[in-house]
DNA sequence: TGTACATCAGTGAACGCGCGTTCACTGATGTAC
DNA sequence: TGTACATCAGTGAACGCGCGTTCACTGATGTAC
């Protein structure tokens, strides 16, 4: 283990992580623009200097959790989109799909809902970036469904935001719900997606 | 003016109002959960000190703000739902009032929208309180129209739902919008509440 | 109307505390030969 | 493999500053008679 390309460079890897997982942590209970340095650095186990080694900034460390949270998503999506079936099944899928990642990442996925209005302009601006290019993907895939035939490239992103928009609508409702409320959430939610599929299939002529 | 009940009461109206309007004006640029108390006062043009004469904390504030910001809107709503009018025309008036109402409180409107998935919990409680209070309504006027005939209550609430998310949606994008870009916004969003109108037309059967 | 007392919105000094940032440092890791 | 030097992630002391909160206060407004 003496020149496994980078002792040194691993450990720093290591300290950038626990730094991100104290911040995300931390901002279970309040938003980033009043995340404090000093805070992250304590409960990372690391002395205040040590996060200027990392980061300029709390900002630029939340640019980096949106990278985190949202980054290794868009392979999903496409997958997603594309999958077989019919509509109820496919619906059903995405939405048992978003309730076990809200399980699995909740942090995450509540930094995105809270930052992506947030106080802190580069990382809302991260947000947008990549919910923007969400929706592209989405676009994507709908194109290449047959429903799509006749569709302008507009009315297609017109659709492929109003999903990522309930997406993340209903990935925050999730994260609100009472223990037992889950099932009345992902019925609701079920029901919304029913009513945008058939606006869908009726929007031309 | 000796005794028209209240030169005290109303110079204490006058200072709580500076307050809100300049914890309004600085949360342009932050979140609640990082706005100071000494900053707000200092802004209003009074002691620190003063701010407990009419709030316990920044929360508190925040809860009379949600009051301030989206307690006046009820009328609005059901007259605009239960509007003349064919659907088309309905949408473009809707989008409108949004547009102005925008225009006119844009930092009211930016608070609730940063607020609503916020790091404050008494604060996001209000607005939740507020949301669902506009939801209902919107049902009320939705089952009042014709087309609702054979609807259930539930799937009325549903519906009411998506149309306040968007509606929120759409007033964020315009909150962001470049000067220009409005017009694109304003489309977009008759493009979604039409798709949807779609769909509640053929939801039945 | 005038007087004497009560109320209470806003003041200003003081407190202890945690903040972000600077700086020179240390010592393990990396590199050249 | 061994040695001598360079790099650089993490340290710890120190700084000035603004924070939230307490307290006793002041003086205009309100009330009772």
């Amino acid at each position: 283990m003496s020149h496994t390309a980078g002792v040194r460079a691993a450990q720093k890897q290591r300290t950038r992580q626990a730094l991100l997982e104290a911040a995300l942590d931390l901002l279970a209970e309040q938003s980033l623009s009043s995340l404090g340095l000093r805070e992250v650095t304590r409960a990372a186990g690391v002395a205040p200097t040590a996060f200027y080694r990392h980061f300029h900034s709390t900002a630029d460390l939340g640019v980096a959790l949106v990278e985190e949270a949202l980054g290794s998503l868009h392979p999903l999506i496409g997958h997603t989109v594309s999958a077989a079936g019919d509509t109820g099944e496919r619906i059903a899928r995405a939405i048992d799909l978003i309730a076990r990642h809200v399980r699995e990442h909740p942090a995450h996925v509540r930094f995105v809902a809270r930052e992506r209005n947030g106080g802190v302009q580069p990382v809302r601006a991260a947000i947008a970036g990549q919910l923007a290019r969400f929706t592209r993907e989405v676009r994507t895939g709908l194109a290449a469904d047959p429903e799509s035939a006749g569709w302008s490239d507009e009315d297609l992103l017109m659709l492929a935001g109003l999903y990522v928009d309930q997406m993340l609508a209903t990935a925050a409702a999730f994260l609100e719900a009472e223990p037992g409320q889950e099932r009345d959430i992902a019925r609701e939610a079920a029901r919304r997606l029913r009513l945008i599929s058939i606006g869908r299939r009726h929007w031309l002529g």
